[in-house]
DNA sequence: CCCTAGCGGTGCT
DNA sequence: AGCACCGCTAGGG
């Protein structure tokens, strides 16, 4: 069941040589990454208030981990993530993500293991698709059990560039 | 390669 | 309550 209500959040941009992201705030963190529109994105509240000191501080650190990421390094900081919007059992698969360390990879039946529901690895897919803030909460680091790629709700193409950022290799 | 059955969570009626 | 999706998997042609 979802728990949490509606929060206010604000949206701020983050450009990078592969286009400008979006990433959105709630008063405890950073709580979504959204890449780059393919029709120049303008998701940002451009005409809103600015932000409050502490979400700005979040967002340049957030701003520079991205770049990091995108250059193939691991970030060496991280606002705090704001993973609270979701049911119980997406906010378990999030959290297991998280422990999936740079340049490895699980499968979905891996992490459907690691939450200790074994039989839930579609279900995993599911709550993977769901993740509010890929890259950081890296969904992408998990693959189908037959060396599939499996999916990914920004296009498989990010999922591949994501994956050789951190010298991960694919079968086939 | 293909197909099938079974699976668990989620979001609709 | 029911039902139709799914970023899945294992098993069998």
């Amino acid at each position: 069941m979802k728990t949490n209500i509606a929060t206010p959040t604000w949206g701020m941009p983050i450009p990078t040589p592969e286009g400008e992201f979006v990433a959105r705030y709630s008063r405890t963190g950073l709580c979504g990454l959204e890449f780059p529109s393919g029709s120049k994105g303008r998701k940002r509240d451009s005409g809103s208030v600015r932000p409050p000191a502490q979400v700005r501080r979040w967002h340049a650190i957030a701003s520079a981990a991205l770049r990091l990421a995108l250059v193939g390094q691991p970030p060496k900081r991280l606002p705090p993530l704001d993973l609270f919007a979701g049911t119980e059992f997406q906010r378990r698969v999030w959290r297991a993500l998280r422990k999936i360390g740079w340049g490895r990879t699980w499968s979905y039946g891996q992490v459907a293991e690691a939450i200790r529901k074994p039989r839930a690895s579609r279900a995993v897919g599911c709550a993977c698709g769901a993740n509010p803030i890929p890259v950081f909460v890296p969904c992408h680091r998990v693959l189908a059990a037959n060396n599939g790629l499996g999916g990914f709700s920004a296009g498989l193409k990010w999922k591949r560039a994501l994956l050789e950022c951190e010298g991960i290799r694919l079968a086939g």
